[in-house]
RNA sequence: GCUCCAGUAGCUCAGUGGAUAGAGCAUUGGUUUCCUAAACCAAGUGUCGCAGGUUCGAGUCCUGCCUGGAGCGCCA
């Protein structure tokens, strides 16, 4: 399917170099313009401000408008072409392409607007990285929804994709953890021990307990924390998966921080920045005031081992080796970030958290420094995300407590369970990702026409709804006359034929939300159609029906593509 | 204190430097003999945080300020 924003452009920059070259336009070199469907009733399909020129021409921009007017190249979408004040060159398109845009559109199917922009290469998204110290919060769902939406719209725009989840799982975290397990087996085998408040407190653990002292009674009970760790860690990863695997989100590779000890490529990439000249070994960093050297001084550190990330524009250097031998995160994240350029991927897109914002720069400063460049890289930051309820006394949201009470809720399990995986995937994606979501738990568990979930998803199940009927009544499309169709029809024909566009904008700004607006707003041209033009209706003559008959399989066809580009189901019934 | 993000209708939020700033919810009234009501139709709501600047044109870009959030460890 064409991008006609697109395709007028490249009509609009034909025409224009026709101009300079027969000397109607002085010689300039044509900016990029985009095109962009107006607001308005009466300005056309398309319009192209011309006004953008005007500088560049030294001419008045009506003028030029006229001239592009006059001399655009043929094109089947284009009816007319008008041209307004103080400049605008806006477009009609043809209303006999834009009926036969319902069968192109059939004719496509899943693959509708399946763009070429990232043909032949490979893309990566990193999304959700939570180690598996214990259930998916509603901050990961967060993370996992828009970095599966991301993967799924670049897909859409024709590149290869793979999705990554990177863990450690030797840190200090996973060996509280595999204690923190060994602790709650030997209260199940009536052990009366007290419980660490640092260790974790989540009933969870108390669940594994129960079932491996059910299992393998008190079998264990001379095994060390390691072997407690390594079960915990199968069993949340497990848990993880589940949870996921449920909203319809699944990773092709997981990659543990571990293994870039074990190659020992941490320590090659800490010699290739020595090489450079990027590493020192100090006590404190060089650019340490006289309060911070007297504080280090006081707590009595070693020399430890530093990288000199302000050369490249960050506020304070960073130790790569702490003073008693061991790496911090920050040098296996650069040697990680490393590994994924090596591999080759064009776009390397990474969802973070708004925590690990000095951490992603760092990175960026150590890929620097190695001398590769880290322009694949491109990290989309994910705000805060808090479960909220309305207080009707205070009259104001207030966030619900992360409690484990009943009817509170921080895990995906929970907020899935008190919803739907839909409701989840739609209320997280709908957000612009830098800000501040609040997630208003009662209004995603209403399911009434408040919801937009249900808004979008009743537009495909009302086109499905019209074909069983019409199989019932022994109808159909064949030897369809698509001119008999109207202009509502054709008014959904339109904005559906805006998706190229919208899929384009989410991939290359980063910005997956934007196909779920697009998706309430495509349901919202639908339903008003859907409620005036009937197909199996006694005062509907039979070749009318037909052609109608065919729109609506175009319409479902829309939003099955839009309903699975966000990662949903797409229901044949509510 | 420094860095980043946000501030748009009563609420939750969209908004590619372009034309008269939008949607949903909430509020009020209306709509179904025949696929449809989780829907449709109609009505009102704005100091786009404040002040400057750039531009033919600014909610959008720049500067400063105000408010809210996040980050600023030899944590991960």
């Amino acid at each position: 399917m064409k991008q006609l924003n697109k395709e007028l452009e490249q009509l609009i920059e034909t025409a224009l170099a026709g101009a300079i070259a027969r000397g109607d336009l002085p010689e300039f070199e044509i900016p990029s313009v985009p095109v962009s469907p107006p607001k308005r009733a009466g300005q056309g399909d398309l319009s192209y401000p011309g006004m953008s020129l005007a500088k560049l021409a030294r001419k008045n921009p009506l003028e030029i408008a006229n001239l592009v007017a006059a001399t655009l190249p043929r094109a089947d979408f284009i009816d007319k072409i008008e041209v307004a004040p103080p400049g605008f060159i806006n477009c009609f398109l043809s209303e006999s392409y834009l009926k036969q845009q319902v069968d192109r559109i059939i004719e496509e199917g899943e693959d509708f607007f399946q763009l070429d922009i990232g043909a032949g290469q490979k893309a990566q998204v990193e999304f959700v990285s939570a180690n598996p110290s214990g259930p998916i919060t509603i901050g990961h769902t967060r993370n996992a929804v828009v970095g599966d939406a991301m993967a799924r719209l670049l897909e859409a725009a024709g590149y290869e994709v793979q999705r990554e989840y990177y863990y450690n799982n030797a840190g200090n975290q996973m060996i509280v953890l595999g204690k923190s397990l060994l602790l709650r087996y030997l209260q199940q085998l009536g052990e009366d021990l007290d419980f660490p408040e640092d260790y974790y407190q989540g009933a969870y653990l108390v669940e594994i307990a129960a079932e491996l002292a059910a299992e393998h009674g008190d079998a264990l009970k001379e095994s060390g924390w390691e072997r407690f760790k390594d079960i915990a860690e199968a069993r949340m990863f497990q848990w993880i998966n589940r949870s996921l695997a449920a909203i319809d989100i699944g990773h092709d590779r997981f990659y543990n921080e571990t293994s870039l000890f074990e190659s020992e490529r941490i320590w090659a990439v800490l010699e290739e920045l020595r090489d450079n000249g990027h590493i020192y070994q100090s006590a404190h960093w060089e650019g340490a005031g006289a309060e911070e050297i007297a504080d280090v001084a006081a707590k009595g550190y070693q020399p430890a081992t530093w990288f000199r990330s302000t050369a490249f524009g960050d506020e304070k250097d960073r130790v790569m080796v702490k003073s008693d031998g061991a790496p911090t995160y920050t040098l296996p994240d650069i040697a990680y970030h490393c590994d994924k350029l090596e591999r080759g991927f064009d776009i390397a897109v990474n969802v973070l958290g708004t925590d690990h914002f000095s951490q992603a720069q760092v990175v960026k400063y150590g890929i620097r420094a190695l001398n590769m460049d880290p322009g694949p890289i491109h990290v989309i930051f994910i705000q805060m995300v808090r479960a909220v309820r309305w207080n009707e006394e205070l009259g104001k949201y207030q966030a619900v407590k992360q409690s484990k009470r009943a009817g509170d809720f921080d895990t995906l399990d929970e907020l899935v369970q008190m919803t739907s995986a839909d409701a989840v995937r739609y209320h997280m994606l709908a957000r612009s990702p830098n800000s501040q979501l609040d997630f208003d738990v009662d209004r995603v568990v209403k399911q009434s026409n408040e919801n937009p979930v249900y808004y979008i998803q009743n537009a495909y199940v009302r086109c499905a709804g019209i074909f069983r009927e019409a199989k019932e009544r022994g109808f159909n499309d064949d030897g369809v006359d698509l001119s008999l169709l109207g202009e509502a029809e054709l008014k959904f024909i339109r904005k559906a034929l805006e998706l190229g566009n919208v899929i384009e904008q989410a991939v290359t700004h980063y910005e997956p939300h934007k196909i779920a607006f697009f998706a309430g707003e495509l349901a919202a041209v639908f339903h008003p159609i859907y409620d005036q033009v009937r197909v199996l209706h006694s005062e509907v003559p039979s070749d009318v029906a037909k052609a109608r008959l065919r729109f609506y399989r175009a319409a479902g066809v829309v939003f099955y593509r839009l309903l699975r580009l966000m990662g949903m189901s797409a229901p044949e019934r509510m």
